[in-house]
DNA sequence: GCTATTGACATACCAATGGTATGCCAATAG
DNA sequence: CTATTGGCATACCATTGGTATGTCAATAGC
């Protein structure tokens, strides 16, 4: 099995290389000379394994994602109820896209790079669904009024998304702890009083 | 003055062509070839009044986020205190950035052409900063608790933004008015009790 | 163990596109 | 009436994403 193992190898090689050079400088100032030199690999290589240059920024854009959601995912796990999911997930949501380089792939270049109907399904399959159920389970149990969850996930998603892209070129002192404060203060009044 | 009206004509020309074809087709799928062809002139006309590709998509940019900020300033003037031009200038967020055409330009290729810091810079001086301007005048007369504006700014700027990605391709019924009726809740939260 | 075949690349090349250098003609200045 | 500048068009260049072809080693079949 020589073979498979040097794939996935060149592969994950090209994927992590390709992802630096994206986060760093941003999809469109990225040449494939560059990502090939930087993998040690040549275009035959590239084109061996994925279809095209946004074909490899999928790949990369889907580990991020990944990447995103576990913590997300990690951090709701080890609440006790829907509401402390909720918000734990929030905080994590938040957290995780203010790491290096994530916001610049998923939400600078990865609608401009796939278009809007693929980058949607993409979103929709990742992050934005952990959001939408723990909305289903608030109300579910009645923490929060009826009310589609959709709207809700989409405008949370959006805040907190564009709030790590401000948080990620302010040099506000305290920013994140104020965006947060402001976060919780938006999510305590979706609870029935 | 023959001339500089000639000029003008020409440069509109070149503006409205684009805008055009960038809301349909986005930024990456639209060649120069395309955008003079569609207005008429050649090559030569079009780097006369521009730089670059991306500046002319610049000024697309601008064209686009000033008609923005205009419904914005025109719905929240016509409120009589400072609760209701909030929640009437974020409704007009919301109409307007729905606007066929106005996410692909605003949203999708506008960080991903300019980068982040010139994005954000046209960002700020557009539409987010009217919001801030309206979280002030809350605070200022006690409708809100006092805190900083600017990461509420960007959350509710976010929410908007990612909420009128999301109409534009759904097919829910009634979402503009859904999500509205969440934003609205939100909103509300806010107030002190 | 020997051969046939497939898979994982490298090399050479192509086409399209953003950008530039140059030239031309009419409008304005003096 | 002439000189000059501004507003373009034409021709060309260089880079870059993408492809067609070639090569050599790893695997399969006997």
């Amino acid at each position: 099995m020589r073979r498979a193992e040097q794939r996935e190898q060149t592969r994950q090689t090209l994927v992590r290389q390709s992802r630096l050079l994206f986060a760093a400088r941003g999809y469109p100032a990225v040449g494939l000379a560059q990502i090939v030199a930087a993998a040690g690999v040549t275009k035959g290589a590239l084109y061996h394994h994925f279809d095209s240059k946004a074909d490899i920024f999928r790949a990369v854009l889907e580990q991020v994602q990944q990447e995103v959601a576990e913590q997300i995912v990690t951090a709701a796990e080890a609440q006790p109820d829907s509401w402390t999911r909720l918000t734990a997930g929030c905080r994590a949501f938040l957290t995780a896209s203010t790491a290096p380089g994530v916001q610049q792939i998923m939400l600078i270049d990865g609608p401009a790079v796939l278009g809007w109907a693929e980058w949607r399904a993409l979103d929709e399959a990742a992050s934005a669904r952990h959001l939408a159920e723990a909305l289903a389970d608030l109300v579910a149990d009645g923490t929060i009024p009826a009310q589609p969850v959709a709207p809700l996930a989409h405008l949370l998603s959006g805040a907190m998304n564009e709030a790590a892209l401000w948080l990620a070129t302010t040099t506000t002192p305290n920013a994140l702890d104020h965006t947060w404060a402001a976060l919780a203060r938006l999510l305590h009044g979706l609870r029935v009083h």
